[in-house]
DNA sequence: CTCAAAATGAGTTGCGTACCTCAAAACACC
DNA sequence: GGTGTTTTGAGGTACGCAACTCATTTTGAG
């Protein structure tokens, strides 16, 4: 009827005991501190085994005095989703002085590999973490290794580097979001034969190509009556991908679906509305992009939007925090709770 | 191009010295005990404000010196969902130790009123949180008003008792759960006309009400072409289940969609996979649940089942123990975070 | 066996708060 | 003014660990 889930409470001093060796010893291994006999480090570590010894994590924090800085490194451009990750930060404020925890937030071209790595450079030495949203390119890659080897933990956001060594990847699984997209795009035309329209920012994006990449799986396998035309390059411009599109819904009359892999739905909105299109009759093009936004919400509701895929940025500014801090501390982290999830969202289901 | 989100580190001495009191006085105010004058108690407060000050959670963790007890009621019977429930908390106990938390694990029959409240009734003081999977009736929120005189910080997990004073509930809006699924079948129908049946638990369990409410909102709202039969009580068992939605496929030759509002999953699977529909030539019924289990990942994947609606049983899991480890601490609970999304799981973004 | 180096023990201090005691001061009341 | 009560100050102890010093023991190489 009644079951705890929890050990006893130990503390280190039990463990001396329990090793046979003295608290000293006892705090050099745990802190990997050199001149300790390898079979000592060993009857230490097997009775905190034993006794899945946990660090008062309270006691721990406390006692090293300095508090963690932490720094952001966040594109410097007007874009919506990066401001809501920066609005959830400072709803943390409270949170975060209560655990002595430092945060800045650090703009930069992350889209300019030279930038984005100069920018990374000057934080060397002087972070416990570093949450960056990354390009994936040599010397951005080369920076993070930098950073690491000067002892900082570092957590990819949002866009990840898999080829360096970063600690954490903390964001969507984009091809797995890409073919969610498809499968939406293909569940809602609901049968009818057409073509579908795909933009996009540029293929040169790790994340943009990786989405592209997955939803033409799903489309190819499992829509063979719907045929997906040749990628748009609006780089999230609004008037850019606008006219692109425009362009294309005027030479194929038979699209029926369209999938924004990026930014710039301002624009593919307007084309979708376009006057000329209503009067011609012709259906519904069924519409899914990301991000939920005040533009995408009110697409939603309107209509015009059929479903947004979701990486909530409330959850992925949290998680880094909570992921940076995990490493900081030489904790566990909570893989299940961290992993960002793909949302879907439709009118009924906006948060 | 930096910018900081905190605040200085001061510490009680420093409101002390501010407030132009003693250690001892800030210390009274703090904990709201007596033999403080208001005018003192204002001037201590004020410094406080001032300051932004926060109390070093590590520290006040520490020198309480006591762990903390919480208790999760949960239904006894064989439930796959309250089963990942505990799964979820059992992946945590490094972190809940390494905190110094106790949790544990009450199991009752949380159908009966009374059975429950006796239960909860044995709880009274002796934790300092406990989560209920509440039945939303007199006695039982009694029991959970009692609790929270006794002291306990009480968080309803799942199923509500909004009547009670509870300090939280960790769990979906299920009315927007019900509009979400209305949604799904009538989207996924894809325009084709018929009939819509409605499987439920109980149309008294205060969820599974609500969802359909929800439910019937959508389809009479947007989809008039589609008209929703009555709903059948499965009383969640599958058995009985799969014979009443037999019947009613029977009947109605033109059902295209169907929403499964609880459990009996198995039963509601196998009354669509039956032998005589298929051979009849009839269309796939469109069919839409809740909650992503063994079970239903597998229908997602043979593509049986369209879409899950789910709340996630990980994240509800952990959002209560951090809602009570917040209000045991008496530090603000982060809504956005700890709010529990309504997730669409569709083949290509299960998690 | 000798001696230096390596390993270990014993101990201290401090982190910021909770919680407690006891004495002193301020106050209210007659 | 004296009395009793309320309010405040001063100080201590404890929490579990990090980080450090210094003395002592053990070890291994010559």
């Amino acid at each position: 009827m009644a079951e705890t889930l929890t050990t006893a409470a130990l503390t280190l001093k039990d463990i001396a005991r329990e090793a046979g060796v003295s608290l000293a010893t006892v705090d050099r291994v745990l802190h990997n501190r050199p001149g300790v006999r390898p079979d000592t480090v060993r009857r230490v570590r097997d009775a905190i085994e034993r006794n899945s010894f946990q660090p008062h994590v309270a006691a721990a924090e406390l006692a090293r005095g300095r508090a963690r800085r932490f720094a952001f490194v966040m594109p410097s451009g007007p874009n919506p989703f990066m401001q809501q990750i920066e609005a959830y930060l400072g709803e943390m404020t409270a949170w975060l002085s209560a655990r002595r925890l430092n945060v800045e937030m650090v703009t930069t071209d992350v889209f300019d590999a030279a930038v984005l790595a100069a920018s990374l450079e000057t934080l060397s030495g002087d972070y416990d973490g570093v949450a960056v949203v990354a390009l994936d390119h040599p010397t951005v890659r080369a920076a993070i290794n930098d950073l690491v080897d000067a002892g900082s933990k570092v957590v990819t956001l949002v866009s990840d580097v898999p080829s360096s060594r970063r600690h954490h990847y903390v964001g969507i699984d984009n091809i797995a979001a890409g073919r969610t997209a498809g499968a939406l795009v293909g569940r809602l035309v609901g049968g009818r034969s057409g073509k579908v329209a795909v933009v996009a920012g540029s293929q040169g994006l790790r994340d943009h190509a990786e989405r592209i990449f997955g939803f033409n799986q799903v489309m190819a396998s499992e829509f063979p009556d719907l045929s997906v035309l040749p990628v748009l390059e609006g780089r999230d411009e609004d008037e850019r991908s606008e006219q692109l599109l425009a362009r294309l819904l005027g030479r194929h009359a038979d699209i029926v679906g369209l999938y924004n892999v990026g930014a710039g739905t301002q624009g593919v909105a307007q084309a979708l509305n376009n006057k000329a299109l209503s009067e011609a009759g012709r259906d519904k093009v069924v519409f899914v992009g990301h991000d939920v936004t005040a533009l995408t919400r009110r697409l939603l509701l309107q209509g015009v939007m059929d479903a947004a895929i979701s990486q909530n940025p409330g959850h992925e500014a949290r998680a880094a925090v909570r992921v940076l801090l995990a490493l900081a501390r030489g904790e566990p982290i909570l893989r299940e709770q961290e992993k960002i999830r793909i949302d879907i969202v439709m009118r009924d289901n906006l948060p």
